[in-house]
RNA sequence: GGAGGGGUGGGUGAGUGGUUAAAGCCACCAGACUGUAAAUCUGGCGCCCUGACGGGCUUCGCAGGUUCGAAUCCUGCCCCCUCCA
């Protein structure tokens, strides 16, 4: 790996594009300007393997940064895993054993590398140093703060002023973190703007160790599908990086408006400029947000399959979704069971209803029929549907389809 | 060791003897509309029977009890949380 590293004359698209703000810029601009390859630290946590598109924006500032020539450091938080999570209101998790962490971080690398260059990336287990670590190691670096100082973080103190439990351990998260900051010599350490606390307890650690403190770099917190809420899993609206094209470019589909700069800013690179543009033709009317959305979704679909899928997803979306044909591919059911079953027990058997009070309830709502094969639509009326052929295709409700054959 | 608060449907959160299969909100499903699976509007949203009207069953931490009748009262148990020490 060389040593050389490029300088950009203008930085404002790593400082500034899908950036919550960094501490400090003017600092971390001089590090750049240096010339010298920077050590990124990004660290995770093997107990949540999931990457969705919130994390990406992260990812793509190390890869930016990565074709510049700095080198990511990718700490795998086995130890912290292992002790599992006290915080959450999710009853105690259980510990993970070492089988389950490994599994983890390789589905977790997996959906990493997708982004981020494997090649200029130095993957570092934790407990490499806190597996020897003993309990005077703990004393000596819990000595160097306070509990005040760690009430100021915004978590601790709510949870505080509310009287709501804060556990030891959950101190120990920040020490722990900042001490790999020591242990790698980071230069600069990435997270979402809610790890500012962690991340400024690294830097401070590192300059009492006689670092250079890291700098902190804080990505927005993306919006999730729902438009209103950060995209996270527990609150189901996320895009999951592992997630098939079609479904992919569905959910992006289903973004609100509003949110479509702020996605093309944050998830691709598109310049700003024409960014900007968009913004301008949607404020004035002058184009049709769904355009800018299906671009987005096509370049997103694109990045983590291929343009090939991308496009399949977007005609699938077209004829599924905007004309209401039938999808190219859909489960089958064998018409001679089918023939036996009174409609709603065929609704509830092909799994287009989850129960018969269900398939009632698509019935009576008119999001039942039979599509024969030469096109024509027989809307199902409760009580008894139409006979059946073989090649129709029972629909129940707007996507969801069923075969019959012969 | 002492005092107190709480466990309700996927989530949140009302409800303190019947009118409560259990408000509202969110999520979800369907329909309409549409420039998109955006937005908006309408309806639905435990299970079973019924074309429908309607009927039946099960549900409010667990187990019993009181009562014509309980998510609501009583007893025991389990779990969570807070405060004082």
């Amino acid at each position: 790996m060389t040593s050389r590293v490029e300088i950009p004359e203008d930085l404002t698209t790593i400082t500034r594009r899908g950036v919550s703000r960094i501490i400090s810029e003017e600092e971390f601009t001089a590090m750049l300007q240096r010339g010298r390859p920077l050590r990124l630290k990004m660290g995770f946590d093997p107990s949540r393997p999931d990457i969705h598109l919130g994390h990406v924006v992260g990812l793509r500032k190390l890869r930016q940064l990565q074709d510049l020539g700095h080198q990511v450091i990718l700490i795998v938080g086995d130890w912290t895993a292992q002790i599992g999570d006290p915080s959450g209101r999710s009853a105690t998790r259980t510990m993970l054993t070492h089988a389950e962490v490994l599994e983890n971080a390789e589905s977790y690398m997996r959906q990493f590398f997708k982004v981020v260059d494997r090649e200029r990336t130095q993957v570092e287990w934790q407990s490499q140093w806190f597996g020897e670590f003993t309990l005077a190691n703990v004393i000596e670096l819990t000595s160097r703060f306070t509990i005040n100082q760690f009430l100021h973080r915004e978590d601790f103190a709510n949870r505080y002023a509310e009287n709501r439990p804060i556990a030891i351990t959950e101190m120990l998260y920040p020490l722990m973190q900042a001490y790999d900051s020591v242990v790698i010599e980071s230069d600069v350490e990435f997270g979402g703007t809610d790890q500012m606390f962690n991340l400024l307890v690294g830097r401070e650690l590192q300059g009492m160790m006689g670092q250079t403190p890291q700098q902190c770099f804080m990505m927005p917190i993306l919006v999730g599908t729902d438009g209103v809420q950060k995209m996270s899993k527990s609150l189901g609206n996320y895009v999951a990086l592992e997630e098939p094209p079609a479904e992919m470019y569905g959910k992006l589909m289903s973004l609100p408006d509003s949110l479509i700069t702020s996605y093309y800013e944050y998830l691709t690179d598109v310049p700003d400029a024409d960014i900007a543009e968009m913004q301008q033709a949607m404020a004035s009317e002058s184009a049709n947000p769904m355009d800018f959305k299906k671009g987005l979704a096509r370049r997103i679909t694109a990045t983590f399959h291929d343009t090939d899928a991308a496009n399949t997803a977007e005609s699938h979306f077209e004829q599924v979704v905007q004309r209401r044909d039938l999808p190219e591919d859909m489960p089958e059911y064998s018409l001679a069971d089918a023939a036996e079953l009174p409609i709603n027990r065929l609704l509830v058997e092909t799994g287009l209803a989850s129960s018969n009070a269900e398939a009632r309830r698509l019935i009576t709502q008119g999001a039942v029929e039979i599509i024969r094969a030469n096109g024509e639509r027989v809307s199902v009326a409760a009580g008894e549907g139409p006979e059946l052929l073989a090649g129709d295709v029972v629909r129940g409700g707007r996507r969801r389809f069923v075969r019959l054959v012969g």
